[in-house]
DNA sequence: CTTTTCAGTCAACACTTGTACACTAATATT
DNA sequence: AATATTAGTGTACAAGTGTTGACTGAAAAG
């Protein structure tokens, strides 16, 4: 990469944490602006397009370079141990402390899960399902699912995968009030992962 | 109520309808304006200020009307049956028929659950936590709960509110260009809500 | 019938917005 | 060493923003 391939890469990167910081103060993304990312930038309004076409590509990149994050991190944590169990725990436990290392960038898929413009709020649905999709093939070794439908295994990946996800937002919010929220964010969701867990195991028969 | 409160009264459902109408094509609440509101309201933009200090506080009574219409659907539908399976399935294909109805109402809500200003998304929560307190008292009765942890009670139906709100955006997606979409996602809820009563039941014992 | 109230109007304000265009200066290519 | 490329700058503009204060006229209160 030459030299100045490189300053520009770190302008554009500079952009997206500038756009991560200010979705972080509590705006909507929606409502930020060009101008307010350049400046937060350190860099001139019309220099944002030698990078982006608008705020909705930044967007699609924020969410990509998330993504790829996510996945790497549940990739790493999941099946270390045998029992469901421990693997619910840690696996919760980790993905908590994950978001609240990110809280920006969560803030930001959470608000467009819902919110963005019908290209942003698909590109937050590929990437759950795409998860959904992973823990499916991942669980799918287990006795308890070995032979069960693989519709109905998709099912209640996703249902997992919700789970975990809704609760997300309240998380992000509590913490900064409640220094117990990330504790009692976990004990709920692994209730929650474990409720399901049974009644994965009673399903069809 | 006077004619000129009548009035009154007809111009600020104007506004609130407006502003539905606009989340309803245009996507964000965040990101449309007082003016577009009082505009398409057929109202001149200071005339707002007669009814609503700013955009929060107008949101925060949309929210209240919708919140109020949902609870007396539920109210009205469940418990018509004492069995589990007709009730789970009558009471989600009745409330993907409500949302439907009324699409805007549900684009907002689930806008402001993950993207509006911290009140807004704490109107939110807060009607969310009012569904699952009250399907709680309402499903003690049930054999299966009567002997359950209240706080373990409460948990699952935060998961069971929380799973069927959670299809609802990717519902109001879909339906735009899927005519399938409804039946898939009532489907798709029931088995999910059918795990987590199997789950339910075997909770403990 | 006269006076008060007040929902809606009008004009004006100080800003912010996205984007077009011509420019500069450092870097890369020849 | 001469030339071409291009990330970032600066200026400019039309359009839209929230909010102000003084106004009007019909309805309500006296």
């Amino acid at each position: 990469m030459t030299r100045r391939e490189h300053k520009k890469q770190q302008t554009r990167q500079a952009l997206m944490q500038s756009a991560l910081t200010l979705v972080g103060e509590d705006n909507n993304f929606n409502s930020i602006s060009l101008r307010e990312v350049a400046k937060n930038a350190g860099v001139v309004p019309t220099s944002f397009y030698r990078h982006f076409r608008d705020m909705e590509e930044l967007g699609l990149h924020l969410l990509d370079e998330l993504g790829l994050m996510l996945r790497k991190l549940m990739r790493n944590t999941r099946m270390q141990d045998d029992y469901i169990e421990a693997l619910t725990r840690e696996s919760v436990r980790v993905y908590a402390g994950f978001v609240m290392e990110h809280r920006n960038y969560f803030y930001f898929m959470n608000q467009n899960r819902t919110g963005g413009t019908p290209a942003l709020r698909e590109a937050v649905r590929t990437e759950l399902r795409y998860f959904s999709n992973e823990l499916a093939t991942d669980i799918r070794r287990l006795p308890i699912f070995d032979q069960m439908n693989t519709d109905d295994l998709g099912i209640i990946t996703e249902l997992i995968v919700e789970t975990v996800f809704a609760g997300t937002i309240d998380l992000l919010d509590r913490t900064k009030t409640d220094d117990k929220a990330t504790r009692t964010y976990v004990d709920n969701t692994i209730k929650k992962l474990r409720v399901i867990w049974l009644g994965a195991g009673e399903w069809q028969s």
